[in-house]
DNA sequence: AGCATATACTTAATATGTTAACTAAATCAA
DNA sequence: TTGATTTAGTTAACATATTAAGTATATGCT
């Protein structure tokens, strides 16, 4: 018997509330879209994650390290361990902040360059492909709920 | 300069293609609706991933893990220390299953049912204040949206 | 200048995510 | 029935998430 909702005789009430929850449904959905680009990052033995620092330094330029981890919605101590990974695989770089000693700046390689021209065609296929799949206006759509959701 | 789109001059549609990233747009929405949810559950020493795995006990009832962790979007491992962590803390029993000496059945506690009831008001009114301020159209859109996601 | 406070970041500790290796029980085939 | 294979779970190893504590530099006040 389902607890929160003791007057609920059968289950089918209670399921169906946590399979519509929208922390779940956003999850699952995620979960979705990561299953289609997961294979083509972890050929380059990159993480989800790796692949937004990678992306977000491409697109943003140089960076200190706080301004990186908002954009890339991740909290500083993981960033801090990520780009010490990266950096030790020869994809990142720090240069010191002449205005301040506490912070430096981050930037790509060449390395890290190449790997994004040899990823992105693959990441825009599938995306692509997705888009097609799924039909342009209502991507279109989901993106401004999300959007929207975003700003609550 | 960004490389993955070297003919772009300056970097405005290049951060606008980072930004309305599918991945990233709905780890976003999800991470200022979890805002919402966590002062809640860590009031009560509770994880996001816990407080889905009691209320997936129940709203599903006495299961195997392997189930639990479908239902949850949590692979085996990671439930496998979760359930163990909770069962130390007296939220989560195993009942040993007469048809499989490999799995056990899982339950919630009494403790377990109680903290649903103590926790739940509180986060039904939070889901409530999210739909008022989203909009309920809007809300049903997005999980449709949401759901024929999954479905790709 | 000198001290208190704030800021930027790192480190630590523990939980969870992810893949691979491992254990034990169940199933299947000969 | 025995031996190979499959299935259900756990454990291991490392990456990331989360909160708290620690370190060094900057800033503001007197």
């Amino acid at each position: 018997m389902n607890v929160a909702n003791i007057e609920v005789k059968d289950k089918t009430l209670k399921i169906r509330d946590f399979e519509h929850s929208l922390p779940m449904a956003l999850l699952r959905a995620r979960e979705t879209v990561m299953q289609h680009f997961r294979p083509i990052l972890s050929e380059h033995d990159l993480t989800e994650q790796n692949w937004r620092v990678l992306r977000a330094l491409d697109s943003f330029g140089e960076t200190d390290i706080s301004t990186l981890a908002k954009h890339c919605c991740v909290l500083l101590p993981s960033m801090s361990g990520m780009v010490k990974r990266l950096e030790a695989r020869g994809y990142i770089e720090r240069t010191s902040n002449s205005q301040d000693q506490r912070s430096s700046l981050l930037s790509l390689t060449e390395s890290a360059q190449q790997l994004i021209l040899d990823v992105s065609p693959h990441s825009e296929a599938t995306y692509k492909a997705i888009e097609e799949s799924f039909g342009k206006e209502d991507l279109e759509k989901l993106y401004e709920l999300l959007f929207k959701l975003e700003k609550i």
